[in-house]
DNA sequence: TTGTACGCGTTATCAT
DNA sequence: ATGATAACGCGTACAA
């Protein structure tokens, strides 16, 4: 059994009540009490028991951050970022995946009791609707969202201008001269809001470019995989005309897209320029490095505990929206001159 | 204010017993009972509160995963094989990362208070020297250690043969032809089990095919990054004369080295041969896709989980070694054949 | 089958 | 500056 505070308050011939004072950092205790307790904790090997802190305190000093799969690459980045984040508020963060799980979402928006672990949660929702929302009333749990859906006022929220970056992708794609842009990555269901956000961004820079809007050249996908970036480039290189450049709603489309491409014997960029969305790792060194929009994890990261930590210290404060910067990143898969 | 139990069963109008009983799912209680409790369980919208449910019991339900880092491929698909296997037991994971830090290594294996938290430690650990797992000795807590080195009798430790995996990858170069195999992930300290492993089965198989090590073909790597495969694979080719084959001590190793190939106006596999371990995703959709030895993470987390699980329920359970298979997967970066 | 009362290890309140 | 003691919310030994 490991030692308690009373173990080393018994030991250091003091109370209780020194010992924790020691132990927080509490400012006045005397020097010589002070050697005692330490010598004592020293000898005992004494470790404050967290969970027993909790139970008095009302704070567990963990962080939930909730993502579809960790194994996304922007998602392992956007935790890293996160937990490092955190750390320099002293607190801690425990992943949880909704494997894109709609129930399990609601269930911990909703707060199963694991979820009262948390002392707050920092949610990247596929889902957005609203009425999920709703369900999180109840709870009194800090949450601040992350990533894009209709800002309603009610929670913090951090993300990108999806709709700009979505467009500004497209615009370099029209500024190379390709005239036959597609898209992969928009939804069938109108349950999230990011596809809507940059199929909008999509529509919008093709408009301005006086190109029509082909629907057969907006291609769905999934769970925004390499595979699923596959599959759907396949089949767009299956129509006639075939499309010059494909905008894919994130980087791991892209990457499944790219390789699509050179399966069918074309090559990348110059018979299909391809660009991407999160800027993770792996596109920058891929054949050819992919073109992409970067989005500033560290800084949602920052802004995101941030928003929490405040939150947790005063719940009253205001809901705020923060839009993070992104800027696009030119890079071999959408040069002008061939890369090989 | 959330509902206590005590709440419950002043508006149910019964003892807190019964109410402790309907909630653990206990068998004797009579059916008006638990109908009473259930309505004023729903009505109060009563959660049990975890913490004060594990002060009591002892048990967190949480093991930790310390991993060096999330944002590598392996690491995160362990995680979600490990967070998947955990569900299976009514665990959940807590991912620590230790961001090559020799000192939270130890801090996290000595326990700090933070650490208690855990019923269960799963480490995956850079440094592997014995000192290191010495200084657990003191804590109770159960431990499971991941990934290679010395099988020393005290801990549960499931990993593949890595040198038997090693000398797989390297035999398969030498089927190919390839005469002037480098190696890329050599570590200069004798900390790590991983690379010297690595580097032993390198080694027998060239001595095997009777061939010579040179050492200039053996290059270090600090890593297991993507940039670091890079300036290994770019320092390779300037030596003359230049490898025809690259053994990568990790997929995101190859990953880099490819693409450093490329850069230097090379082809791979017609000048040089790429192979990896991991299997990661990523290397599948490369271009070329990656050879590598594939390490059914699946099975290593089912058995890790397995493992401390059964320690948790029963700490004198002898320390078992788990070998993990493993299996050569020959793709388009050492096919025979060229693959553009 | 159900009720009462105590303890888990800590922090906070009230004294001194 | 320090000591005694009451919570925090739950599980369970013991009693009924």
């Amino acid at each position: 059994m490991p030692a308690t505070l009373r173990d080393v308050a018994e030991r250091a011939e003091v109370s209780v009540r020194t010992v924790s004072n020691v132990v927080s950092g509490y400012e006045h205790v005397s020097k010589r009490m002070r050697t005692k307790v330490l010598a004592a904790i020293e000898e005992l090997d004494y470790r404050a028991n967290p969970v027993a802190r909790t139970l008095r305190t009302g704070r567990t000093g963990m962080l939930g951050l909730v993502v579809p799969e960790i194994t996304v690459p922007y998602f392992s980045e956007l935790a890293r970022d996160v937990i490092d984040a955190a750390a320099e508020y002293g607190y801690r963060v425990m992943i949880d995946q909704t494997g894109h799980d709609h129930d399990r979402e609601r269930q911990l928006l909703m707060g199963d009791d694991r979820t009262m672990l948390f002392d707050g949660l920092l949610f990247s929702p596929l889902v957005t609707k609203s009425e999920l929302l709703d369900m999180h009333g109840s709870t009194k749990m800090p949450l601040v969202l992350l990533g894009e859906h209709e800002f309603d006022g009610r929670y913090d929220h951090v993300a990108i201008d999806n709709v700009a970056a979505a467009k500004d992708a497209v615009e370099h794609l029209v500024q190379l001269g390709r005239s036959r842009i597609a898209a992969i990555g928009t939804q069938p269901l109108e349950e999230y809001a990011t596809p809507l956000q940059r199929s909008a961004g999509y529509e919008a820079a093709l408009h301005d470019a006086g190109m029509d809007v082909r629907p057969e050249f907006a291609t769905t996908a999934a769970h925004y995989s390499r595979a699923d970036g596959y599959s759907a480039a396949r089949s767009l290189l299956e129509r006639s005309p075939q499309p010059d450049a494909i905008f894919c709603f994130s980087d791991l489309l892209a990457i499944g897209a790219m390789r699509a491409v050179f399966d069918a014997g074309l090559s990348v960029p110059e018979d299909v320029a391809v660009i991407g969305i999160d800027d993770v790792e792996e596109g920058r060194f891929a054949r050819p490095s992919l073109s992409t929009v970067s989005l500033d994890t560290p800084y949602i990261a920052r802004e995101a505990v941030g928003r929490i930590v405040t939150r947790i210290d005063d719940p009253a404060t205001p809901a705020e929206e923060i839009v993070a910067p992104h800027r696009l990143v030119a890079r071999e898969s959408t040069s002008a001159s061939q890369s090989q």
